[in-house]
DNA sequence: CCAAAAAATGTTACATTATATCATTGCGCA
DNA sequence: TGCGCAATGATATAATGTAACATTTTTTGG
């Protein structure tokens, strides 16, 4: 689950701070942190796990109510991605690459929670919009969900 | 999340058992139920809510843990479908029509959970797979679900 | 028909995910 | 300085789901 181009987690957390000013609010100590680890973390996370983590290292032990509540702040300005099939949450692939992207489409390893984060094509969403709309339904979605299996949990029942 | 063509549930309920039984399986009252309460539901449908539903002028009275068990063996065979975005639980909207049916594509109303099943054109599911095959991952969805506003949702704000 | 095996269900306990609510703290700004 | 709002702490509880083992029902082979 990490960023387009290969950047320091310090650099994508500096344009998350911008990213947080142009929207009102802050990017505390600990939004930052749970974040931070959301960013470094190559798999998807629950607020648990999230939670749990704050309890080595990290400067601030957290609260699972309190990861909630960063959660639900980062989701709402687009920092972070819940994924609803895996009850976990991501961060958003595209922090430092200044937005204006596709839907996002999540490839989530079933196993391992890994998460690659891909574009849709617009003409995808197109058809998937105008076969909605023709059974009277607005799509409102803005992500899809796929099980997968990555690259290493797909190899095969070696000797199975 | 009514069958393609309009049955009765009775009649859909024979195609069920009769798929069961194809199945080394069998239809019993208790899955017969549960079944049957959702394919009467317009709506999506959770394990609490059938429990609860069991409750009221139901054969038998179902709890959860067995209630789970139900639908974990009715998916199993492909008669029931759990819409992970939701939580919840609808029946197949082909149980009546003898299967070899491309992709399920659910569209859920976020407000009310009513749901409609469409088939997905294979080309759209192969563009997404193979999207998916050039970053490693190996597409094992067997559905996909979008958030949607109904029609009857959707009335926009009148009057605001 | 009966006993042994398998399938289905009952029951209790518990794990995981998430929200509600009210108290407290920190911080900008008049 | 202190008011007011945003952020966080703390506790309780709801909602969703699974584990494990006991019991009942059904099937099946002798």
């Amino acid at each position: 689950m990490n960023q387009d181009p290969i950047l320091k987690p310090e650099v994508i957390l500096e344009h998350a701070a911008r990213y947080c000013a142009e929207h009102g609010s802050k990017l505390t100590t600990k939004r930052r942190q749970v974040l931070a680890s959301l960013i470094t973390s190559k798999k998807a996370l629950s607020a648990y796990d999230l939670a749990e983590a704050s309890r080595h290292g990290a400067e601030a032990t957290l609260l699972p109510m309190s990861v909630y509540r960063i959660l639900r702040f980062l989701q709402s300005i687009g920092l972070v991605h819940r994924l609803a099939t895996a009850n976990k949450y991501v961060a958003c692939a595209h922090i430092a690459c200044d937005h204006a992207h596709t839907t996002p489409q999540f490839l989530i390893c079933k196993i391992c929670s890994d998460v690659k984060e891909v574009g849709v094509a617009n003409s995808i969403i197109d058809s998937i919009a105008s076969a909605a709309e023709t059974t009277g339904f607005r799509l409102l979605n803005d992500q899809l969900e796929l099980e997968c299996l990555c690259s290493e949990c797909a190899v095969p029942e070696l000797g199975a």
